[in-house]
Order: C-alpha cells, then structure tokens, then sequence
DNA sequence: CGGAATCCACAAAGATACTG
DNA sequence: CAGTATCTTTGTGGATTCCG
C-alpha cells in the first residue's frame, strides 16, 4: 500500500500501486494538457473562441508560428474533435477553422489561465 | 492594417502589425503556459495542491517521471517562483516541495482543467 | 491560398550509474 | 534520500521547395 495520491486523487487515503497507476492513467490533468497542451495549441485555440478563422488569417494573428507547424496542429486538433475544418471548391482554395461543442468548453480553462497569466506575471 | 486580434485580443477591430507583436509578446495565455506548461509542470504542480510533498513522495505519486526530469522541473518552478524547496540538514536527507502564494490561485486553473477533462475525454 | 514533402537543428526526455 | 553526471534517444519546430 502506498499513501494515495496520483494526480487524479492527491488526498491522504491510502492506495494500492495498481491503483495508483490505473488512476493515474485516467488523470483528467494529463489527459486534457495532452489534448490542449503543447506550445501552440492554446493559443490556436484561444484564437478561434473569437470565431470562425481562415488558415491565413490564424497565421497573420500568430506570427511566430510556421504554416507547417500550424497545419500540423491543426490537424491534431481536428483529429481530437477541438476544431471543425471546412474546406470551400474555390479558387484561390478557402479553408475555414472553427471550434466544436466539445471545445466551446474550454472557453472558461483559458479565461482562467489568462486571468492568473495577468495577475502574476504580466 | 491587419485585422486586430493576436491571442491577447482577437476581436474584430483593427490592427497595426507593431501592436499585433507587442501584444503576442505580452499574451497572457502564452505566459502562463511557458511556466505552468510541458510535459510534468501541471502534475506535479497539481499534487502539490493537495499539501506539502517530500520529493520521493511526488516520485511515487507520478510513477512514470524519472528522477532526474523531476529534479529539473521542480528547479525551473522554483525559479520561477512556483515551488517552495525547504532543504532539512539530516541525515538521511529530506526535502519537502510546497506551492507558493502565486501559485495557490492555480488551483483554479487545475479545477477547469481537471473539469473539462473529466466531461469531454473520460 | 492553403497546404504537402523533405531535410535539418536543437532541446527535452530517458537510461544508467554514481554520491554526500 | 535526494539528488548528479553522462550518454543516448526522441520529438518538436524551423527552413525551404513545390503543388492544385
């Protein structure tokens, strides 16, 4: 037995190793930063809670970011169900970006984390 | 003119290019993540939410970090100013990690996290 | 315009062994 | 117990070129 206390449940119950490691692999922190985490996921994400985005203007908003590297999150995101990509027949071609329900919701995580963001190191 | 909105402020007013870079260098969304961000920094900060933890005890509470990446995150947050490290002078040695005042007002942060996760990816 | 394909550099992370 | 030191491996991001 092993005091308890993953990242999902840090209290001071005790546990045993196999629960410890089953609850850590449900953990919801890890789960959603592997969703939402990384270095240009937030802030693609954070940028579409304004609204529906083209490619190229999600690129003039986030200047430091390549448009490979941008596509390439992009893409995870769709694949995680956090955007919604649509595509227009046109030419020059049209790719919209837009967030999903499921993404809608993490509109109240990323107010919370710009809130602390401006109050302890802005 | 660009149309205004970096990851500060992604509204739908205009734009100077100077103003969009000051802004990104100055979003507190990218702020907070280079510092709470990564791989471990949001689990172990979350197990400290719960009390004071000596490092071995953090070890077996996240199983699958190793030691020696452990000591460098608990390094860089408590530069940062995120962790306490109080060194105790026996033998063997002890040390025991707490959150700070900053980093108390995380704990809503990991709340919305944690909830989100839990709704959309459990 | 919105990518795809390729190559490259660097940093982060893992494995292992050792120590005050 | 709580780290260091060293080496190796992996992965993420950048630069460039090409395409429908």
């Amino acid at each position: 037995m092993l005091p308890k206390g993953n990242c999902v449940n840090s209290g001071n119950d005790m546990v045993t190793k196999e629960e410890l490691c089953k609850d850590f692999t449900a953990c919801p922190i890890t789960a959603t930063m592997e969703v939402i985490g990384g270095k240009w996921k937030p802030i693609i994400l954070f940028n579409l809670t304004f609204g529906t985005r083209r490619f190229g203007e999600i690129s003039v908003r986030i200047p430091s970011i390549s448009r490979k590297v941008l596509t390439e999150q992009l893409k995870e995101l769709e694949k995680d169900g956090l955007v919604i990509r649509k595509q227009y027949e046109e030419m020059p071609p049209r790719v919209e970006y837009s967030l999903t329900e499921k993404s809608k919701g993490l509109v109240a995580v990323f107010k919370e984390i710009s809130d602390w963001g401006i109050k302890n190191l802005l």
